[in-house]
DNA sequence: CCTTTGGTTCACAAAGGCTTCACAATTTCA
DNA sequence: TGAAATTGTGAAGCCTTTGTGAACCAAAGG
């Protein structure tokens, strides 16, 4: 069940290794990077800033460990999740003794479907944007827990991408949301639409809550009014 | 972020082990007490009432298994988070097993970011020790001690998985949880389990007590309704 | 032992949200 | 004003997500 496309860098010194748990996270819908030693794959994780690094502890040169110290330390990257790939049988205690800041432990040889739950239940552990939860406005009141938005006192349950369109254009009320602003919020970074997919969602909040709150901008994008 | 002075007692033979851990939960602002053993720990806990007690499995004399029973025994503690400390590698399914009444198992060696982690994410629960023990609906009520739902006076004893699951969702009528909010609540945080599981469980609980108390949010997740 | 029950998985069916497409309507700007 | 660019719309189909029945496995209880 392939969540989003979230992006996962692979630091492993063997290619046979890169390839194969790169495979297997492709397959899974992840999106993959690799780098083959420790200073190579810090590079990559600044420049790329993945959701979740994977480490192998011992490779030459710059081991995981230290790349992973070097990771907490960089602002961009100290966010990241990082897990461990370790040889079955190398010394945990060394590894977990090491303040490294690793968010999990992966020993090799490990099993696709393993590797895969892991990483998913990984990823589970993603904190959240602290966005509100609620907003009100004359018109309606929205809710993000429930998704659900009241209009005098009825309830209207919107469907996902309906939803997060809405909230967005929400969260500043009169600003105008570019196109591709809508398109990377709530699309994604990657995720590659059609022009006219944007409109259809804007005409069903349209035709759901009242034309007269959805304002076109032509040539720019759409705001909110309340 | 946690800064909040809550007290943790840490319950291991091994005095090495209660430095690093006790060290590691002082630096992240918690205030801990250590015992030595299950003997020591129950005496400590009663006294003390930490919120949380992290409890090693094994022990001479008393082991953690029998500690947190007699913990939960006392009416004292018996609010008290536990949560075991396992060897990695110690068979899991026999300490699982054993409806004991931790709230959490945590595999040794443990990196420290980790386990603060844990030990947060447990803490966050807290407040909702003050759910009561009992939830009523129109539709029907829940007693958490018996693991019964009761329907138009015909009680309906729910299985483990199937009762949490609703106890979850009722916690809060009306609020959408995601799945992967599902799975770390009711499964935990390092539970791999395949994307159908969740999906077979609603179903069951549809079937026991009425579809219509539970709201599909396709691509997010599951509600109930009143 | 054998049976029962809970939990999970699997393969496939069903549903419906999301996207596309063609074309109409609208606005822009030369 | 007229062509070009942009947006609105209705309908159609794709395709992801969810529902379902059955099978499997492990554990619990006769």
């Amino acid at each position: 069940m392939p969540a989003l496309s979230k992006t996962i860098l692979v630091v492993d010194d063997d290619p046979d290794i890169r390839e194969l748990i790169g495979f297997n996270l492709l397959q899974a819908g992840f999106r993959v990077e690799t780098a083959e030693n420790g200073a190579a794959g810090i590079k990559k994780a600044i420049r790329l800033l993945p959701d979740l690094i994977l480490l192998d502890v011992m490779m030459p040169e710059m081991d995981g460990i230290e790349a992973c110290k070097q990771l907490r330390e960089h602002p961009k990257t100290k966010g990241c999740l990082i897990a461990f790939l370790s040889a079955r049988g190398e010394d945990y205690s060394q590894i977990a003794g090491f303040d490294s800041g690793a968010d999990d432990y992966i020993t090799k040889p490990v099993a696709p479907r393993v590797l895969i739950k892991r990483v998913a239940a990984l990823m589970r552990r993603m904190p959240n944007s602290d966005t509100p939860d609620q907003l009100a406005f004359d018109a309606f009141t929205i809710d993000r827990n429930r998704h659900m938005v009241t209009q005098n006192d009825v309830q209207i349950s919107l469907p996902k991408k309906e939803f997060e369109l809405l909230f967005l254009l929400c969260s500043d009320p009169g600003k105008v949301f570019t196109r591709d602003r809508i398109l990377t919020e709530v699309w994604g970074h990657d995720v590659i639409v059609g022009d006219r997919t944007i409109d259809v969602h804007i005409r069903k909040l349209r035709s759901k809550l009242g034309k007269e709150h959805f304002t076109t901008i032509k040539g720019v994008g759409y705001k909110f009014d309340a």
